[in-house]
DNA sequence: CGAGGAGCGA
DNA sequence: ACGTCGCTCCTCGA
């Protein structure tokens, strides 16, 4: 078993980003922390918590609240990694051996066509062959040359074969290297459990993430995607369960910004991207699915302070097109752009935006005297709040959840996280007693926790806020492909 | 061993 | 200049 390194508050908080664990145990206690045993370490780590003027310093800044949740993940995330995920290790193997056949297949393919071997893992030697050998157009540059990634090929792919076959192998060598045979060595042999290991402070919005092996990029989607998933499997006589939060980051933005619009939409139960879908084309009776898409891109865009010129390029459409489809998204969320404005203008001032229950991201350069620099600073600054009020609400969550799961002495298990997604590994006979915690948690969070609340970050006019609904969506089945 | 390119997820 | 937050794999050159 690996062992669990919580020498947790490791970043502290307060200083994230500025000052890790080991950095504060120097300051205050005038000690090399990776110097010290596992057991002074814990010690120190107490004397840390039991450090006035710091617990002084988190009242003062009022985060009592984000210091709590994260003393209490500490516990609940080791007991997740410890626990771990059950994998079957055959089933992966041979999906591996058809991805290497099919790999191989192309590769050869590529070479005859070429006339050459050379290393498809090697972007500078695919430059080589595509603009010197075939004496393709490039079309985009990066630091040290010219690009030959998806996008690019995805454009050539169009005239010249090669590039799609390129595509198909990238693809299938992503999920062989990482996939298969990343996750394979990270099965333990006497379990074949997976443990990874989760940095609950370790992202400057408050999520977590999730390393070695990472199970927050598992792949998602139809083929050997859906085939690897399937591979997540759980205990003996036990199901797997995922609960997820549905559109939530839209729902925060909801919350945050007090838009009516959007509000009224959740209120309603409305198809979010469909009502947008309406705005950005009044005058079409009816919503085609191209539209819907179009929609859909631009309020996840809105959420990273998009520009006309970005959409553009993820929706493959003119940047003055692009441009006026995210014009009408402000025009018709008004509030949406006010809160922005409201938000930026207070990090200007305190050099820190928060979430809804006061964690903080520092960030200096929103006035910064080069506008490069400002304008991605206000993009951190505008999405901080809402990815980091969505990751604050997880965790709560997620406590809950662990104390409920305590308290009944259920013999199911949470061993996942990722994101607004959580993996239950459960016997069959708790499934619904399972469902119905998991989903009244999820779903009531904002009322468990409304103490907590800091209502300045709302920048309210006036009025009481409205909470959007807070909808979960649950699965399950006898992997996590299929509980999904 | 680290930088750069590329690609997987929310 | 060009949409946020992450992690891992590979190549290539020090």
């Amino acid at each position: 078993m690996k062992y669990i390194d919580y020498s947790i508050l490791q970043r502290l908080l307060v200083h994230r980003g500025k000052m890790d664990f080991p950095a504060l145990v120097y300051r205050e206690l005038g000690l090399v922390y990776s110097s010290l045993s596992s057991v002074e370490q814990a010690h120190a780590l107490e004397q840390i918590h039991s450090n006035g003027s710091l617990l002084e310093e988190i009242k003062e800044k009022e985060m009592q609240a984000i210091f709590e949740i994260e003393t209490d993940m500490i516990s609940i995330l080791a007991r997740m990694e410890e626990i771990g995920v059950r994998v079957d290790a055959k089933k992966l193997t041979s999906i591996g051996k058809e991805i290497v056949q099919k790999m191989t297949h192309i590769e050869a393919e590529i070479f005859s066509n070429v006339g050459e071997v050379f290393n498809l893992n090697s972007p500078k030697q695919i430059q080589y062959i595509l603009f010197e050998k075939l004496g393709i157009k490039p079309l985009k540059k990066n630091k040290t040359g010219y690009s030959v990634d998806t996008e690019v090929l995805e454009e050539i792919a169009k005239s010249h074969d090669i590039a799609r076959s390129i595509l198909e192998y990238r693809l299938l060598a992503k999920l062989n290297s990482t996939y298969i045979i990343g996750l394979s060595k990270a099965i333990q042999k006497e379990t074949s459990t997976i443990h990874t290991t989760y940095e609950s402070l370790g992202t400057s919005t408050g999520r977590l993430s999730s390393n070695d092996p990472n199970l927050q990029n598992i792949p998602t989607g139809d083929g050997y995607a859906e085939e690897i998933k399937s591979c997540f499997i759980p205990r003996k006589g036990n199901i797997l369960m995922v609960a997820d939060y549905s559109q939530i980051e839209l729902r925060i933005l909801a919350l945050l910004s007090q838009d009516p619009h959007l509000l009224e939409a959740f209120e309603n139960g409305e198809d979010i991207h469909e009502r947008t879908a309406r705005f950005l084309f009044p005058n079409e009776k009816t919503i085609s699915q191209d539209q819907r898409r179009i929609a859909k891109m631009v309020n996840f865009g809105v959420i990273y302070g998009i520009t006309g010129f970005g959409l553009a390029k993820t929706l493959g459409c003119s940047p003055w097109e692009a441009g006026r489809y995210v014009d009408a998204f402000y025009e018709k969320y008004s509030r949406v752009g006010e809160y922005y404005d409201d938000l930026v203008k207070k990090g200007e001032e305190d050099s820190y935006v928060s979430t809804l229950f006061g964690r903080r991201r520092y960030i200096s350069s929103l006035t910064d005297a080069n506008k490069t620099l400002r304008a991605a600073a206000r993009r951190e600054a505008i999405n901080m709040p809402v990815q980091g009020t969505a990751a604050d609400i997880l965790k709560f969550a997620m406590r809950e959840i662990a104390k409920e799961i305590k308290q009944q002495n259920l013999k199911g298990s949470m061993i996942l996280q990722v994101h607004d997604e959580l993996v239950f590994d459960i016997p069959k006979n708790e499934q619904e007693t399972f469902q119905e915690i998991v989903r009244d948690i999820m779903e009531h969070i904002f009322d468990t926790v409304k103490d907590k609340i800091q209502t300045q970050n709302l920048f309210l006019k006036g009025e009481k806020p409205q909470f959007p609904p807070i909808l979960v969506d649950i699965g399950v089945g006898e992997n996590w492909a299929k509980a999904k």
